[in-house]
RNA sequence: GCCGAAGUGGCGGAACUGGUAGACGCGCACGACUCAAACUCGUGUGCCUUCGGGCGUGUGGGUUCGAUUCCCACCUUCGGUACCA
């Protein structure tokens, strides 16, 4: 017997793979079709870590599996090419961004396949790619030449709209749209051309419009709402500030219920759920007219308490609100007109950081409540957000908080309609209520008394009932270089498709902005496009997110040049039966490729509405941070490290420190040797004169090393893993001492693949010590025939392993595995039968090793076309059991007895039991509980 | 604050639909092999114990013959979100 060695036979299957295109797949009408994808990686100049490859060795087994089982499996991979580090390094160098892109994936192909992967790289695609990008620019002009009606609830061609317009104009319209616009026939065909587009562009689904923009002047771009998080860039963690600019943005809004609804298909997380369900954020309410005191016009209010309409006691408009000017009296103007300049000055954050102290002025007007007429003072509070609702609030101190703190802050009444409940300190919030002063509604629940108000208003033509969404529109304008070119070009200021020709990206001398502040397209020269139409081309480009809301279609059918996919191939494929990444895409991506996803549908380019069925969300493998405690003051100019038991009394800066040098990492009490403060200081010699407080003994680095026994203690901090932290592993590493199928086995062995765990290398010798008496276990086999106790423990073993499979519970299936090999261990012989059947059974997780085996085993083709093995319960007829015993619910003893036995005979016999009367003692028998074939369960 | 997920040995974790808590692996201890070490193999390993047993799945209560599993309250950790009317 050789002995296991993983580097010769894994290049070697590796090399097989790929020449044999075993993994290439075709579309199969006899076949039925699976499809699992992961989630495209962006190549990062970093490569990748252990981290990494997580989801993409759960999606392969699961492939992999699929496959024994029969099915036509597509599963691909690819790049999410386009992004911002590329463009961060191009600035640096001036080297096109297309070339670090390349070379990022060059390395990071290599390293996926070192780790055995069943992807079919026929398929692979890029999303820098023009043969790629011109379907991303595609979709958009779809888009673009798209309106949504709300009547039949679908995207429908904008030329259905134009002669909608031709013949009605605006009446018998139900259609999203940036404002409400009433117009008819016969002013329609007066409008110019220019005006025409511009009347369309508050209906298309892709539009230009001046908008209240996230402007990150770091980044030099604008971002969406879900790329900024806290108030900061989510990628570098830069300010944000808000900017009126001319974008182009997608109507997803539009969307906001069929989102909604199709949640009720897809098998995703219910955190994943939840957390779109309060993205999209819909509340159901009433639109309310109040009139204002002398003037012609009514402030709109949304609401969805109108049971406290008798609460009012103020109204509050937000500063942008259109009204405000016009019903500000001249007393008030100064006042009103200082507060809008002082909010102008501040950006989203610091508008919305002063909770629970708000500020606000009058502005002299007062409205009429339409329940009785009252006066109600008008405001205006930045607290007010000019986006949600009509940017004006009926404010009922009594039943919300934020109008209740602004009560308080001005001493404006706080009118109690709740019987019985003290708003001394609060608020209250919660509908369990009773009303009092409230003529209409006294006596009833907060159900009747919401229909009762809402009936009284829609009669007097006073409201409309409304659903609102929190969901904006999506921003599509990047003020970057690497990216999709938009097909757009401009003539009078009005854009325009390109259709006849795909936009290329042009070539620019650097990839900064414009001295004039252009993006850096503007740096194009006319020559430099390779289509240039009207006055000038469009100059921004597609975020991060367009390439990435439709690639799993493109997967169908990568090379097609003449369609995004063919008809038959999207009609096969259809949606991802299982796709696996990771949460952090759960609003962003998600919500975007389901959009998409819905518009394609609504062109009948696609016949499903959802893109992915199934969605697994693989956890992080965080790293354990180690770091030196740095002294913030110096000690005659040296700097001094410190134990990191010793930070408490200590100002200290965290210096991370690679973890190659560190002993004990990742536990409790990491620490430095000597030896290794030597290395650390070599690594970073800016610290060669520092001192090492230990014990309250200071040392210099040349006293250290003479005293071995010296430890300085480093911090431990379980955090992500990352260059910037030196504590990523590289999975070519693992490969290199242990082998691609040992680390497959042991990600998967470390613990539910949803859940967050830290990596460490601890456990790893027990997976790769599995593999090794697996291959010693194969060697031994002869052939003979299998015995009944083989047989036993494989079919347990066939049995487990496919349900856990199915559950995605892999790493219970590592065990089951461990568990088969010892027991047949303990057996005098084993068959070559058996081993075959259990080489299936592994191959999903450790392929390599598979395929020598079933080599070995007399096979000329590929193991992974092998089909799965049949569980055969007959093997676990048991004429007895081995009942437990148990006392009270604890467990004594076991007793075996015949399957054919009666309760009342099993309870005889355990009765009549030495160890049960050893048990009992003196203690008297009440009940005694019989589960056959289960349990019994003795009451004293 | 609100929403969601999760708390089990020294560690990663297992336990079907309420039925033997701690599978499997790491670590540790002892033993075999070896001149020796590594490798490998074997045995043991939740805690306490007067060796009878007692206690144990974040805490406190409840339902049940029986609860890691179901119910109520609370604590902690992680993730999301934050004036959305």
């Amino acid at each position: 017997m050789t002995t296991y060695s993983p580097r010769e036979i894994e290049s070697k299957w590796q090399l097989f793979w790929s020449k044999e295109k075993t993994f290439s797949v075709k579309e199969d009408p006899n076949k039925k079709k699976y499809y699992v994808l992961d989630m495209f990686p962006y190549p990062s100049g970093e490569g990748l870590h252990v981290g990494h490859p997580l989801g993409y060795i759960a999606s392969d087994i699961f492939a992999r599996f699929k496959k024994h089982q029969g099915y036509n499996v597509l599963h691909p991979m690819g790049y999410d090419s386009f992004g911002l580090p590329a463009e961060q390094y191009a600035i640096q160098t001036g080297q096109h961004p297309a070339l670090t892109t390349e070379k990022n994936i060059n390395r990071y192909r290599q390293q996926l396949d070192r780790l055995g992967f069943s992807f079919d790289w026929d398929r692979e695609i890029r999303t820098s790619d023009p043969s790629y990008y011109k379907w991303t620019q595609w979709i958009f002009l779809q888009l673009f030449e798209s309106w949504y009606d709300l009547v039949e609830n679908k995207a429908k061609p904008i030329s259905v709209l134009v002669s909608h317009f031709e013949k009605q104009g605006t009446q018998n319209l139900m259609a999203s749209n940036t404002k409400a616009l009433v117009f008819s026939s016969k002013q329609w065909n007066t409008y110019s051309t220019e005006k025409k587009e511009k009347v369309l562009m508050n209906f298309r689904l892709a539009y230009l419009s001046m908008s209240q923009v996230n402007w990150c002047p770091e980044l030099g771009t604008v971002l969406a709402n879900d790329e900024v998080k806290d108030g900061v860039s989510e990628r570098g963690g830069y300010a944000v500030e808000q900017k009126e600019m001319m974008q182009w943005s997608l109507r997803i809004s539009s969307y906001a219920q069929r989102l909604l609804d199709g949640l009720e298909q897809v098998d995703f997380t219910p955190s994943l759920k939840e957390q779109q369900r309060n993205w999209i954020g819909r509340s159901e309410g009433l639109l309310i007219d109040f009139e204002i005191e002398g003037q012609q016009q009514n402030i709109q209010v949304f609401t969805t308490r109108p049971d406290t309409i008798y609460g009012v006691s103020f109204m509050t408009l937000a500063p942008e609100h259109y009204l405000v000017q016009q019903i500000t009296t001249d007393k008030y103007r100064s006042n009103v007109l200082s507060y809008l300049d002082t909010v102008s000055k501040k950006n989203e954050r610091e508008r919305q950081s002063n909770v629970g102290n708000p500020t606000g002025v009058f502005t002299g007007a007062y409205a009429l409540n339409p329940m009785n007429n009252e006066k109600i003072p008008i405001w205006i509070s930045e607290y007010v957000l000019h986006g949600y609702g009509t940017g004006a609030v009926m404010a009922v101190p009594a039943g919300d908080q934020r109008d209740y703190d602004f009560a308080k802050q001005f001493n404006i009444e706080i009118k109690n309609i709740f019987k019985g409940v003290s708003l001394d300190a609060n608020a209250y919030v919660e509908k369990d209520v009773e009303y009092i002063n409230s003529p209409k509604i006294e006596g009833l629940n907060y159900y009747e008394a919401t229909d009762v108000i809402v009936e009284i208003l829609i009669r007097k033509k006073k409201a409309i009932k409304k659903v609102n969404f929190r969901l904006r529109d999506a921003i599509f304008s990047r003020q970057r270089y690497w990216g999709e070119p938009f097909p757009i070009f401009y003539k009078n200021a009005t854009p325009y498709p390109v259709k006849d020709k795909q936009v290329l990206l042009p070539k620019v001398d650097k990839y900064l902005p414009t001295n004039d502040g252009r993006p850096p397209l503007g740096r194009a020269k006319r020559s430099d496009w390779n289509v240039f139409l009207g006055d000038q081309m469009e100059l921004n480009t597609m975020p991060g997110w367009a390439g990435s809301s439709w690639y799993f279609l493109r997967y169908m059918d990568p090379k097609n040049k003449k369609k995004l996919a063919a008809e038959e191939k999207l009609n096969y494929w259809k949606q991802v039966d299982l796709y696996v990444g990771g949460a952090e895409h759960a609003v962003g991506h998600l919500l975007y490729s389901r959009f998409w996803t819905k518009f394609l549908y609504d062109l009948n380019i696609i016949s499903f509405q959802e893109p992915f069925k199934k969605l697994l969300n693989q956890g992080m493998i965080g790293g354990a941070i180690e770091s030196l405690c740095l002294k913030k003051e110096k000690q005659e100019g040296k700097p001094v490290f410190i134990c990191s038991s010793e930070v408490e009394n200590n100002h200290i800066v965290k210096i991370p420190c690679h973890i190659d040098f560190v002993s004990d990492y990742g536990s409790k009490n990491s620490y430095l040797t000597p030896n290794q403060i030597a290395e650390f200081i070599k690594w970073r010699p800016e610290y060669k004169d520092a001192i090492f407080e230990i014990k309250n003994q200071q040392y210099s680095i040349s006293e250290l090393v003479k005293d071995t026994n010296k430890k300085i203690y480093t911090l431990t901090e379980h955090g992500k893993m990352s260059k910037r932290y030196f504590n990523t592993i590289d999975p070519e590493k693992i490969c290199d001492s242990y082998g691609a199928d040992t680390l497959r086995c042991y990600e998967m062995f470390l613990g539910p693949i949803e859940e967050h765990k830290p990596w460490s290398v601890n456990g790893i010798s027990g997976v790769f010590g599995f593999l090794k008496k697996t291959w010693a276990l194969f060697h031994q086999a002869k052939q003979v025939k299998q015995t009944n106790e083989e047989l036993k423990i494989l079919h347990k073993t066939i049995k487990k392993v496919t349900e856990d499979i199915e559950k995605y519970s892999f790493n219970t299936v590592i065990s089951t595995f461990m568990i088969a090999v010892n027991e047949w261990n303990k057996l005098p012989q084993i068959s070559f039968k058996t081993m075959e059947n259990f080489t299936v059974l592994l191959s999903p997780f450790a392929p390599h090793i598979s395929e020598e085996f079933w080599k070995k085993l007399g096979h000329e083709s590929t193991v992974s076309i092998a089909p799965w093995p049949m569980f055969d319960p007959s093997f676990f007829e048991e004429s007895s059991y081995e009942y437990p015993i148990s006392f009270n619910g604890k467990m004594r003893y076991k007793l075996a007895l015949s399957l054919s036995l009666t309760k009342d005979e099993v309870e005889r016999e355990v009765l009549k039991n030495e160890k049960t009367k050893n048990h009992l003692a003196e203690k008297e028998v009440k009940r005694v509980i019989v589960v056959p074939g289960k349990i019994v369960n003795i009451v004293v």
